[in-house]
DNA sequence: TATTGACTTAGACTAGACTCTAAATGCTAT
DNA sequence: ATAGCATTTAGAGTCTAGTCTAAGTCAATA
């Protein structure tokens, strides 16, 4: 698959995916004889997993540290075990400062839409 | 109340407080005759507020956005409301993002935990 | 009175995650 | 075979949201 289907499949820019094979979290991406891209189905399910994790917030540079791990084989498996579970706690944390945020701005949308407003920001 | 209280209050730094103010979300606080600011409770609901918005992830951009509204007057509640209405719809989208991001994590984590995990990332 | 520590400013710097540029090469359609 | 679009690289630039630095002022204390 080239770079540009990629690209369309995921809606993300050829840069993201060269920048993500850069700092490697991807690949490297396998080449055709004149040097362009042909990612494989591997590879599509990485970027999928990348991607989705990146949409939650997780930086880049746990999850190359979880990509490290992997390649390192069976005897690491612990480890990411333990560290995905840490980003989950972070990720649940979130979660929650972001839903209680939503309910202070549902609360004042709805003290704007019955007008009750006070003079406060 | 002095920066330092602020930052103690909010657990925020003295750094953001005035980044804050020079940007234009807070303030201008109020100067004591020697040139130290005194956070009036209008300035410290402020800052809660922001706060609380900026955990969210909601822009600086945005919020100067709401602020500069409230400054003109009552004519732009509609246009506030508005905005916050904008802001809650994101803000439900990204929660929603960030729950199936949860739910694959937790999925990953329990493949490790049962000894099911595949040959993939 | 001298020092210490909190506060002030303007402005430079940083981290993270892209995003863009330039220059070269490749592919495809006319 | 040539126009025109896609792809490649290395490396520079951008954006957001702070964070840090330097140089200075002020109040309280030893």
């Amino acid at each position: 698959m080239t770079i540009k289907e990629v690209t369309e499949k995921f809606n993300m820019t050829n840069d993201t995916l060269r920048y993500y094979e850069k700092v490697g979290l991807i690949g490297p991406v396998k080449k055709n004889s004149s040097g362009i891209r042909d990612y494989s189905d591997n590879d599509l399910r990485r970027i999928e997993f990348i991607k989705c994790m990146r949409s939650a917030g997780i930086s880049i540079e746990v999850l190359k540290k979880y990509v490290d791990l992997y390649e390192k084989g069976d005897s690491t498996k612990l480890e990411r075990q333990h560290l995905l579970e840490e980003e989950q706690e972070k990720l649940e944390e979130k979660i929650k400062t972001m839903t209680d945020a939503l309910d202070k701005l549902k609360y004042k949308i709805e003290l704007y839409k019955t007008d009750k407003l006070d003079k406060y920001l």
